[in-house]
Order: C-alpha cells, then structure tokens, then sequence
RNA sequence: GGCCCCUUGGUCAAGCGGUUAAGACGCAGCCCUCUCAAGGCUGAAUCAUGGGUUCGAUUCCCGUAGGGGUCACCA
C-alpha cells in the first residue's frame, strides 16, 4: 500500500487536477494587467475597511486593464447570514463598485472561472487535497478536539510554541497502513498538509505595500481540509487565485503573519504565487489609543451608514482614495473636474501603518463633491436619498420645477454654494422656503444688532413701500438697501463704518439682517436677492407683514 | 509571551544624508462693495527616546519606550 491508494480511499471519486488546470485557461488579458479580487464572508456586512480594500484593488484592475472579481467565501457555515451576498453586492453598488465577475446575487454569477462560491467547489479542493494525499505532501489526522486542547495545555505549561508541528504532529508519521485501518474502523479525521518547513529557516518576502519581509518559514501542519470535507480559508486560498488567475492578493495586513504558510502552499502545490499587497486597516481614536474601527462599537464602520446620512458615493471613494494614496488630494486639486479614473493610484505609495478615521474630512469632501452638482442632480440625489430615509423632505421636493429653483441659488456659476455635507442636511437648509414649514413653525425673529422693535418695523415697512421692487436688478436693489440704512440714519458701506463706527449706530449690513430675519427667520442664509427672486413679492410682502405683527 | 510590522504638527501626510521640514482637514486672525457657506491671505502646531555611523542626521545602524498585527477543524 502507497499514498496513491491512502488518496483513492479518502477521495475516491476526486478528478486529476489536470482536468481543472485545463478547465481554468489563463487569462487573456495585456501586459501588466492586473487581477484582484474581493473576497468577503457571506455576512451581508461591509465594514469601511473592507470597501478601502475593494476601492483599491478595484482600481488597479481597472487602470491596468485587468478584471477585479467577487468571490464569496463561505466555508464557515457558522458565518452564514441569509441574504448575506446579496448584502455585500448591494452595498458595493451603492458605492458603483460592481465587480467584473462572479457573484451578482444569491445564487448567480458571470464569469468562466466559477463557481465563485467555494462551497461550490468542494469537489476541486478535494481533487487538490487528494493530489497532496498521493505525493505524501498531505496526512490525514486523527486528532480529537480534546487531544488538540491537551496539547496545547501542555506547550504553554512548557512554555513552548503552540501548535501541531515537529514532534507535537502526533500522525504525521502514521505508515499508509495505519492510517488505512483507523480510516476503515471509522475514525473521525481531517487533512493536514505535512510542511516541509523550519522554524529556524527565514523566509524573505517582498510585501507590494509593506516592503520586504522576513519571517520564520512555516512548519505548522495546518488543517487543509475540515472535518465537513471543507476547505480551511489557506488552501482555499491557494487553489482558487491560481484557478482563477489573481495577479495581486490585496487583502487586509492582518493576513500578512500568514504569508509564510501561503507561499509554502503555493510551491507544494507547485503554483506560482500572486504578487501580496497587506493593506493597514482604518483605525478609531479610542481613549487615547488607537484600535481598528469596529463593527460593535463605531456605526462609522458599517458602510451603509454612509448611505444612510446620504454622503454621496464619490465623496467615500475620495476620502478612501486620499488616505491610500496621499498625493490623490494633491492630484484633485489640480484637476478638480477630472474624472478619479484618470487619477493613477500606486500600491508601493500606500502607508504602512493604519490611518485614524476622520468623518470631518469625508464630509469636507462631500462639500466639495456636492457644490460641483447641478441643481438638478442634486434634485434627483437628494429626492432619492429622501424617499427611503426622510419622507417630510420627500414630499417637499415634490413640487420639482420649485425644489429646483431653490436648490439654483447660488449654483451653476464660478463659485457655488458649499453647504450641504450629506443629503440629511438638505431639509433645514431648504425649510425655510417653504411657506407650509416656514408658517408651521415657531419662528424666533432675533435681529443681530438692531433690537427696538419700533425701528425694526419702520426698517420693513419702509422697505415694502418705498424701496422694494420685483423688477430691479441685484445691484439695484442693493443700492436700494443702501439708500434705506441711509434714510434710517445707517451708514451706507461697512467700511466707513467701520473707519468711524461712533458715527452711526450701525451699517447696511445690519439693515439687510433686519429683512434677512423678517424673511426667513434666520440670521444666516445664502444671496439674500436670489431668495428674493425665488419667492416672489407676494410671498415677500406676506412674510414681512406677519413680522412686523 | 514568541514572531512580524510601525512611530514627522490634533488628524491624514510629503520627505528618502545638507530643506526656511511641502500640502490637506481642523483651529485662530485678517480680507472679500449684506449675513452665512465658500474663496484668498496670514498664523499657531511635528521629526517618540538613548546611543552610534558621518564633516553633517527626520533620513542609515543598534537599543529603549509606545502602538498595531498574529499565534483555530474562523475568515
């Protein structure tokens, strides 16, 4: 008896590899084109930091021309979460992160390198495992959970590395012939790989982000199938990104302690190994300390708490970009319009080390990203947002030909408003000009600096019958305002007041804050003449009498 | 604890043996023919620490401290 015959009785009916590496043709792509992948836990959860991950292999895929593609790993059931794919492709849509292939929902997927849901590919790792078994560069283990944990007792008692390794891999000398009767006899086992490695030997590895790397070689005999006929995530691993022609393995850093164990694989199953790009995570101030950012204590984590506040979907791109890449702001500012897929993103340029998250930057951002809307973009974006999560700004934006008007003030032109951060700020930006909301609500008339209650109405007053007029120009009107502080004993221009500021008990600007309140109720608006213009004298002239009451 | 990685302003960070140590967010002040949001200008603020190497260290080497990751039939 031989290792061919100890591999035919664990899996008899497993094909010859060659079946697959035929199957599997290599992928026809151009010079430098780069393959990456995302490969997520079936839990319908995206963490941010997985997102970065996807922003940046999704990129160099598409700047290079390659194919970025989605696999799901679900060798854990205990992971399982139902509707959990459909959850992650989702998420990824509303970031316009769709993959090239592999899974579109629960059950399908593009692509020719499928299935890509590896516990639909259960009958390939066994056909590799059982190529292991035949070369002897695989046992089976009959190890109990018991005998495990004594084990492991009894090396921290020692005080010596854990694990099942050297002397410690108590069957990784069975002869063919014992490991042929315990298997006949029913004994529960799982497949271990028999590493040829040392712990005293060094292993050199060129990191794609981290630089070069040295590490002890791997001389763990590491699980490679379960107990569930399964694959462990490392051989997993192995076998699908050379299947599926993964240029670059761009994954979170917490891998990175596993490299040794992944490029022995590699060379045992005789593949050449991906290039590896271990990506420091996003981290959360934490008194005083830093820690990853957390899916139970940061909402901040979950990326659908972006969609939620209504940050646009290119405002998280760039801020993810501009902490990969730092000179990525450098790059927007001087091409502000540009699209970000002329932006060249360089992994060899990313830190190192994990970045503190910083929400006020991504909403800076977000400022940015959204004064460069149109009213009517915005409109549609906003109007979107609102009908799953606001449903008071839903129905205000009913009326479109209105919401454009409003949402036209102070946009289109060289310098646009830059106000709103987030879809849920567009409601008490906007309340105010409508007359439902703004009549509905208790209004505060706090008039700055100008306080007697005589003077105040006096200023209205004047100003609806002497100097208003729908029809003036915004310089004329302005000057019209002019004329009123003048009239009322203000002084015309803020500088001259500001030369002599005993010569008069105030300026123009505390003139027009008077009819700004009146107005609207606020101290603070946009271009008080496009309000104007917006509401018509009507609804001016009603506005202004019910604060003159 | 073993192994691996990291350490420039409050934050993200450029830098790669000689620099007035970029830039951005935030903060403060000023300016901008009405207030805000912007925008412009100015300012405060950084090389963890101790040894080397060197004519010269933020930059190279070693130690120390601090931080992070990892040591499963989880990914």
């Amino acid at each position: 008896m031989d290792y061919k015959d100890l591999a035919n009785l664990i899996f008899p009916d497993a094909k010859e590899i060659s079946y697959y590496e035929e199957k599997y043709k290599k992928r026809d792509l151009p010079e430098g084109a780069i393959v990456t992948r995302f490969a997520p836990s079936p839990t319908g959860f995206v963490h941010l930091g997985s997102l970065y991950q996807v922003v940046i292999a999704r990129k160099m895929a598409k700047q290079t021309g390659g194919v970025f593609f989605l696999r799901v790993e679900d060798t854990d059931q205990k992971r399982e979460v139902e509707n959990g794919v459909t959850g992650i492709i989702e998420s990824l849509r509303d970031f316009g992160l769709t993959p090239d292939e592999g899974m579109i929902n629960e059950t399908e997927e593009i692509g020719e390198y499928g299935p890509y849901k590896q516990s639909l590919r259960k009958d390939i790792y066994q056909a590799y495992a059982k190529h292991l078994l035949e070369q002897g560069k695989a046992y089976p283990c009959f190890a109990t959970p018991e005998e495990l944990d004594e084990m492991r007792a009894k090396q921290e008692a020692a005080k010596i590395r854990p694990g099942y390794y050297g002397v410690w891999a108590k069957y990784r000398n069975l002869t063919v012939e014992e490991a042929v009767e315990k298997i006949k006899n029913g004994d529960p086992y799982i497949i271990r790989l028999k590493s040829p490695g040392r712990e005293d030997r060094k292993i050199k590895h060129h990191d794609v982000i981290k630089g070069n790397v040295d590490f002890p070689e791997n001389d763990q005999d590491v699980v490679i199938i379960k107990a569930d006929g399964l694959p462990t995530y490392h051989f997993a691993h192995a076998i699908d990104d050379h299947l599926m022609g993964t240029t670059h393995v761009i994954r979170g850093d917490e891998w990175l302690s596993s490299v040794p164990l992944h490029l022995q694989l590699f060379q045992m199953l005789e593949f050449k190994a991906p290039k590896y790009a271990h990506i420091a995570p996003i981290m959360k101030e934490d008194d005083g300390g830093k820690r990853k950012l957390s899916k139970r204590k940061d909402p901040e984590a979950a990326v659908s708490y972006y969609t939620e506040i209504g940050v646009p979907k290119e405002a998280v791109s760039e801020y993810l970009l501009n902490i990969a890449n730092s000179n990525f702001e450098l790059w927007r500012k001087q091409n502000p319009n540009s699209d970000v897929s002329e932006f060249e993103l360089q992994l060899n340029k990313m830190s190192v080390s994990g970045a503190l998250f910083d929400i006020v930057k991504i909403l800076d951002i977000a400022k940015t990203v959204i004064s460069k809307y149109t009213a009517g973009s915005i409109y549609e974006e906003a109007t979107n947002w609102a009908k799953t999560y606001d449903e008071e700004l839903y129905n205000l934006l009913q009326d479109k030909e209105y919401a454009l008007k409003v949402f036209g003030i102070e946009r289109g032109n060289a310098k646009p408003r830059k106000d709103i951060a987030k879809w849920s700020d567009v409601k008490e930006n906007i309340e105010y000009m409508y007359d439902d909301e703004f009549y509905a609500k208790e209004r505060n008339y706090e008039y700055q600096k100008v306080t007697d209650k005589e003077l105040i109405n006096k200023i209205i007053t004047l100003y609806m019958e002497k100097y208003y007029n729908e029809n003036d120009d915004k310089q004329t009107w302005f000057d019209k305002i002019k004329d009123l502080a003048e009239e009322v004993g203000f002084a015309r221009e803020v500088k001259e007041w500001k030369k002599e500021p005993e010569k008069w008990p105030g300026h123009v600007g505390d003139i027009s804050t008077v009819l700004r309140v009146a107005l609207t109720s606020k101290a603070n608006t946009p271009d008080m003449y496009e309000i104007m213009q917006v509401l018509g004298k009507e609804r001016i002239f009603r506005r202004f009498e019910e604060a003159t009451k």
